[in-house]
DNA sequence: TATGAATGAGAGTTCATTCAT
DNA sequence: GATGAATGAACTCTCATTCAT
């Protein structure tokens, strides 16, 4: 059992978190001030550096949590038993969808500048993340295309298809509508870009 | 006849434009500070006060030209005498590579901020541009596809070919290399994924 | 009769106070936090202000303890029945250590700041303490030279007897060597400084 | 000729540097913020940066000219032709009456903590311009004793020596009298500490 | 008694901007 | 027209201290 004063710490802490996502989104990382996100918070500045070492730790645990869950969710799918390239729409809507969900952070993780690999910085594990995703869409377009995953045109069409995946997420990432909405009404035109897309790209494998 | 002062003050101006363009451009509006243009364009930080009211006057006097310059260099590649399918893919590189080049100054060129209409902000002339610039690009698929203006699969394919196209700008809006690298390295890229996404929507509309 | 809680208070205080101590000489006072203090007492920092007032409180506190017991140890090689010039030389290595030990604490603690009369702060009772500890050497210095407490040779030799002893305090006080290391490495010196210097007075007082 | 403009930079700079001496020396460099120097020098706090790069670098500027001033008086003493006991105690008499005119900064150089050898800091300057003073002090007190630069007896009796030099330093550095005043009066006393050391000395070294 | 939560004051520093020449 | 001098606002972050439990 939790004491009421774990409790409020826990929210507060909840209240930082979102309202530097918030901000940190719709304004950027830069233009973000610790005292706009304790305003924005409810707190005092000085509150935040009790949850979080500064203000990178925020943008860090920001954007940790929401990719680790899509990495998790994309494994799932990836297990799952069914055609190769029905898996692939699940997991590209599955990923336009969370993206669009978590989409005040998305750039967060997405835009991340390249990083010198010397320094282990937080902005380092997101990148991992990334990768990591990246990778696993990679695999299931080469199921779906049949190619081996040496052939450079592997590379190719994965980069071709992400074009089309991220332009989606970017294009509707400033709406002001809910994902439901946004989902309901769009998804048979996403289903539509990946179904022709494949098509092209079919025409050219084989 | 414009005196020698005239002149000399005039050229002051253009390389203050000329310095804050290139850093804007490079480092980003806000990493740049007014020492750094003054620097850049050989003068005091105090003399570009004299030609513009603040640091944000001279962001909006350098946003409209370039995009103008667009618009234009896109009705001349409109007005060609080449087929509609090159036109398309002179188009759409041509916009790629304006949005790199450009792609500090207005973060993500695409991103419909929702903009207050009441005010008469520069931002809405941007907004006004860049509607233009759909229009055409509109124009020019429906050319390649040989649609009906009012034929609906019209708006879904140019939905279609626009995730494309914004895919690949968002994509690499956060690189480090220069638009020259990128531009060189990726224009094949770039032009098979074009190839291959027509191929798949002409399939469908036949 | 004490309950067991106020023992445990009581040790609470203690264990804060012993630490303040050894914070306060080894890094300085300003440069330790209460954090700090309460990590090193095993305690909550908000404990620190049950038992004293603020900071500065601790620091009073801590002030005075030692320096009565100096004055006590003084009291003690005085009282002892040895050569005059032993007791000076015991007393002058006494000082000097006590003054390392504490040198973090009260930056130096010759250094006689211009205290105002009218008020009785802590640094008062320091002040007092000081002046009787100068007594006291004036005294063994006195007894080694066999001068009549009125002979003005004894003020200037007294003096310069400073010098020497202050100058190795002060040459000292900035170390980052421990207290031990110093001594160790460095008695001989010492000794052979007030071996020669007591000699060159003789010499002139015959 | 100097313009007004730069006439005024000059006195501003000079104020600053002047109240960061006075403040830096009575309440140590860590106790005195840039706002206080600010206030003191009359001027803005921003205004110091125009002209120190940050709050070191006025201590540096502070502690680096005295120094190399002291250093150019004594070389000078040691040119003159006249006895190595002469010289040694006038070159003493110097650095003690340059120590108490700028007694207020006095130990910003003799006071400065070991310093990392790895990087070229401020600090290392000011400590290599004190290593010479006390360098050129063991050259005039090796020319008085007679002894080998080699023999090591000759570091333990110069160590000696500054005992004393330091000591009065150190205990007159806080007095509120003018120089001329502690000179005028104590000067006596100066010269008869350094004679009775020098003879308890050189029965030793014979 | 004891503590985690929270805060206001203030540290060094930067920057767009204004003032006086 | 042009500039060096100067400033106020604001930034991230720290710390002694108080509040509520």
């Amino acid at each position: 059992m939790v004491s009421k004063q774990e409790q409020r710490s826990e929210e507060t802490k909840k209240s930082i978190l979102a309202s530097a996502g918030v901000l940190f989104s719709s304004r950027g990382y830069d233009a973000v001030t610790m005292r706009d996100i304790a305003k924005e918070a409810g707190c005092s500045h000085t509150t935040i550096y009790i949850y979080f070492k500064d203000k990178e730790a925020l943008l860090h645990q920001l954007s940790m949590p929401p990719i680790l869950q899509l990495l998790e969710q994309v494994d799932t799918l990836l297990s799952e038993d069914s055609p190769p390239s029905d898996k692939l729409q699940a997991i590209s809507l599955q990923v336009i969808e969370f993206c669009l969900v978590n989409r005040n952070m998305y750039n967060l993780f997405f835009t991340v500048k390249s990083v010198r690999v010397d320094e282990q910085t937080p902005e380092m594990a997101i990148n991992q993340a990334r990768n990591k995703l990246f990778g696993k869409l990679t695999e299931s377009i080469q199921a779906v295309l049949g190619l081996d995953s040496q052939d450079e045109r592997l590379l190719l069409y994965t980069r071709i298809y992400f074009f089309n995946l991220y332009g989606i997420i970017a294009t509707y990432s400033n709406s002001d509508e809910t994902v439901e909405q946004l989902m309901g009404r769009l998804k048979p035109t996403f289903a539509e870009s990946f179904e022709v897309l494949l098509i092209g790209i079919r025409s050219k494998v084989k």
